[in-house]
DNA sequence: TCCGTGACACAAG
DNA sequence: CCTTGTGCCACGG
């Protein structure tokens, strides 16, 4: 009722994680492409952060830097984590990179089929 | 409410 | 290719 309105704290984190749910196996989405479906593509930052929190039931390592390229900062393992697991799925590094034009997920389908 | 921080993106040197 | 600086946004203290 009257409470209602505002977002409620969190909101964008969870909004993130959500979508992040919905990156099929084998492909991989950008911060700035999550940003942008979200609906401001000028949120990639935040993105990164909501990544930070996200929960560890979801395919976190499916996102992904502009180019390509894990950004992790600061945390080698979960670096080469996100590329192992990323490899176990067939998504394929080239230079330490993904082919983004070949694995790039084309985002959230409201009528899957064709 | 203000301030600091950061898994980003982009441009320039 | 790498480094640095700037802009943007949301979260937490």
């Amino acid at each position: 009722m009257a409470k209602s309105g505002g977002p409620a704290p969190r909101a964008f984190d969870h909004a993130v994680h959500r979508l992040v749910r919905r990156i099929p196996r084998g492909t991989v989405a950008t911060y700035g492409q999550l940003a942008a479906l979200l609906g401001d593509c000028r949120a990639a930052r935040a993105v990164g952060s909501a990544m930070q929190r996200c929960p560890h039931d979801i395919p976190w390592q499916r996102v992904v830097n502009a180019r390509g390229g894990i950004s992790l900062r600061g945390n080698v393992s979960g670096m080469i984590t996100q590329r192992v697991r990323l490899e176990q799925e067939g998504v394929q590094f080239q230079r330490g990179k993904v082919d983004l034009a070949r694995c790039r997920w084309t985002g959230p389908r409201r009528h899957p089929g064709r």
